[in-house]
DNA sequence: CTGTTAGCGCTTTCAA
DNA sequence: TTGAAAGCGCTAACAG
């Protein structure tokens, strides 16, 4: 491993120069010249580590997701690493496997290794273990989940008014009987759904009782039982309110020897494109996740750069509804 | 922060005991007890930033993908990660984009980071830019693809064999119009996989002819392509090698007013277990990702441990077949 | 603008 | 066993 000490010998400079040379300082071109030779001939490569432990800054972020095998992981993972390697910045990933227990240890691994910043993904604020954050001295942004603490920057979903409109339109096309299969209440994003499915439902007069709502706990069995109990309650439309629970709905209404979106209205939560595969193709809506990484990504930079660690913001991003034809008129 | 000279000082020790006390080594049981409890009520945490420029070890590894966002890097990337968190180790992740020309860039961006180990995948042997691997230092595992270089050991599948099998059974079935959906021959998988295809064929007494493959460029638009040539061409049968692709063709199937696997028997290479959520359920050969992960970890920590950064072996892991009942008997 | 030098927090000789 | 001290490669005063 070639040195600074090394470039500054071959270049017959201090190694003050080179430092500064390095890091974007004027000095004396015929200074500036030699050096440049001198680290092309030497193929020198700066240290990084040794770097991070003079600044205090290691180039480095850490991404704590909720599970990192998903298809949202994927996404925001494969976003946020083309933005953060574009800007020198690696990405130390981690997941805490859908165990709030686990967040206090992986925080602490990452934070132990220096990051400059953090990314977290679906935690409830309400966890004893969110609370770590609070006292966390770097740039905190939270993906999908609110989280208030004044440090932290929050970047949502609009679910709730995508839910409202997708139903409503189940309405509007003369539905009464509409199932939601939804997730446990305990969880934001879940409440958000519901309370987008209420909306719709209250809008129109009418009312979504709880025969109608059925708490999966986002396998995809639970999708199968909840769209075998809707289809005995003779359920003329279902909303699926997570895309792995939506996998099993639809294999129930395969099984049943019923046409998806045709016999049986159908609109759920996508991320894999798995709605266009049907016919008739499936209404969907879609998150824009690869955006939600790449947004996350530049807003713990900016945090980091301006050293400002402190904002609080709350930015909410639109969903796409992919409006098709499983939503069948029956007025 | 709290430094290991203010522990030494708490206890009365010198930094050098310290050190030692937190590597493992013996000394004085009165001044253990003594380093321990300063640990304990300094709230000490080893600054791995310093450790790492001491001793020239990052306990951190590289992983290059081809391509973060598929379902098959979220496995892998799920099953490493856990492992290498369980053992200490961190994992710094990066995409090539499916763009060889990135691969030098990106692993220098890694090396750059003083990484212990590198796990690569889906790197064809022959591209001029996978040569880079020959000169690193650290211990480098191949996945999914093979690199003979002696310093490199490669962690494969058995597709030849799995679609062989699976073809076979088509073959057996009666099929004899058989289309398969391939991908590019200059990649080794699609090489493999095609080349298990007819060997069905020969071993059947039979021929693979062009006009029944289809070269697809991995996108769902060229399996809805490929599909509908073999429509055209009144298959009664297709197999389709990639995953993204099968969707395509899935797609096609269903738009031509067909039941995939009924009216067209069908199977493919799958990940996302899509194959159950139709019906009748489809036939699938899945690779055991996780296990390939795990296996990855597994393998490059121990050459990093053992420091020997060299044995060139190869180890095929053998795919699942889910057999279901896509392929129909036309006999 | 440049050279010298004191560390960043740790490991590891070397003596004691 | 332990303490003292050198030094990993770099940055940032400080003095010139």
């Amino acid at each position: 491993m070639v040195t600074i000490q090394e470039v500054a010998k071959y270049a017959n400079v201090s190694v003050g120069s080179v430092s500064r040379y390095l890091n974007g300082y004027k000095l004396r071109p015929n200074n500036a010249k030699r050096i440049e030779e001198a680290i092309r001939v030497l193929d020198y490569r700066e240290n990084m580590i040794a770097k991070a432990l003079k600044s205090n800054q290691t180039l480095s972020v850490g991404v704590l997701l909720d599970n990192l095998l998903s298809h949202f992981s994927s996404a925001v993972v494969a976003a946020m690493g083309d933005f953060f390697e574009k800007q020198g910045y690696s990405m130390l990933l981690s997941g805490y496997r859908d165990d709030p227990k686990q967040v206090r240890r992986k925080v602490e691994f990452l934070t132990d290794r220096g990051i400059d910043g953090l990314i977290v993904a679906t935690m409830e604020e309400d966890w004893e273990e969110t609370q770590v954050l609070r006292e966390l001295a770097i740039p905190v942004v939270s993906l999908v989940t609110p989280i208030t603490f004044e440090s932290i920057d929050s970047l949502l979903f609009d679910d709730a008014a995508c839910t409202r409109k997708v139903v409503a339109a189940m309405i509007a096309g003369g539905h009464r009987r509409i199932g939601i299969i939804s997730a446990p209440q305990t969880d934001f994003v879940a409440r958000q759904r519901l309370a987008g499915a209420k909306a719709a439902f209250e809008e129109a007069g009418l009312e979504l009782t709880d025969e109608w709502v059925y708490v999966n706990d986002y396998s995809r069995e639970s999708g199968y039982a909840g769209m075998r109990q809707f289809i005995k309650q003779h359920a003329t439309a279902v909303f699926v309110c997570n895309q792995n629970t939506s996998l099993g709905a639809i294999q129930q209404i395969q099984e049943q020897g019923l046409i998806v979106g045709q016999d049986m209205s159908f609109a759920a939560f996508d991320y894999l494109g798995i709605g266009e595969i049907f016919y008739p193709k499936l209404t969907m809506v879609r998150q824009p996740v690869g955006e939600l990484g790449q947004l996350a990504a530049k807003t713990v930079l900016e945090k980091i750069r301006n050293k400002q660690p402190y904002s609080g913001k709350t930015i909410e991003l639109a969903n796409e509804i992919l409006w098709r034809d499983s939503i069948q008129d029956i007025t």
